[in-house]
DNA sequence: GTAACTACTTACCCAAAGTATACCAGTATA
DNA sequence: TATACTGGTATACTTTGGGTAAGTAGTTAC
């Protein structure tokens, strides 16, 4: 039976299913914080320091209100950034990266550098 | 005026803005390759060995045929997967990782690392 | 009084991503 | 003859991500 041959060939078909599951679960929970279109770039803005919402507005090309505000309170959610309301006036409301979220930077700097080999590596066979 | 005192505060607001463009366009190349819901799911099947179209049907839980396909062409398109025709009865396809495709293991694992990390965190404050 | 600044929110819309189901051709098995 | 295996494709549907435009509320400058 050809079946049985294969699996032999294939290696291990049997696996610590649960130790697996956990790791998928754990990329997609890294992948979810940093999902949505302009997660990376508020973060990298605010590597730069402190911003105001409008400020990032300005900062983050293209960026709408309503997506800033998302991403914002879901970032702060996730316990990234610090949100600060100033008894200004008009009252002003400061965005910042907390220490927790300076710990992405390893993942960040992975991406960035595994990224950068692919493009230039998907760039060269055009 | 308020806001000259926060630039001097919140430091350097000019800033190489084209390695930083180029970064960041790096960091959604990664970002592109591993988007989809099942890609990361594929690509650690594949690291236990090859396998068939059905066999990965059966390993990846709940996808169906037609986002394999895709996701798998995607990979291939990426140099990530080797397709092998092979001709038996009936013919039978092997996917595999490309070494290329192993290239992918650090970032994986650092999204890995930070994913358990955080999940432990947020897991905690509830 | 009206425009512009602050920081948002709300309602509506579209396109992309993903799901469900059926189907194809060829071969083997009960 | 019917079922199940191989590796997919075709079609129709729903869900989600994100964009557009407008509104809100309070303060200040012209």
């Amino acid at each position: 039976m050809k079946t049985t041959a294969r699996i032999a060939k294939n290696g291990p078909r049997i696996k610590d299913h649960s130790a697996c599951a956990y790791k998928l679960l754990a990329i997609n929970d890294a992948l979810d914080v940093l999902r949505g279109k302009w997660k990376i770039q508020i973060i990298n803005t605010l590597t730069f320091g402190k911003r105001r919402f409008k400020e990032l507005q300005r900062e983050v090309n293209g960026i709408t209100a309503k997506m800033l505000s998302k991403e914002l309170r879901e970032l702060e959610m996730n316990e990234l950034v610090l949100r600060t309301v100033r008894d200004t006036i008009p009252v002003t409301v400061e965005y910042e990266l907390t220490d927790y979220g300076t710990t992405l930077d390893k993942v960040i700097d992975e991406l960035s550098d595994w990224g950068m080999k692919h493009r230039k590596r998907i760039i060269k066979k055009r």
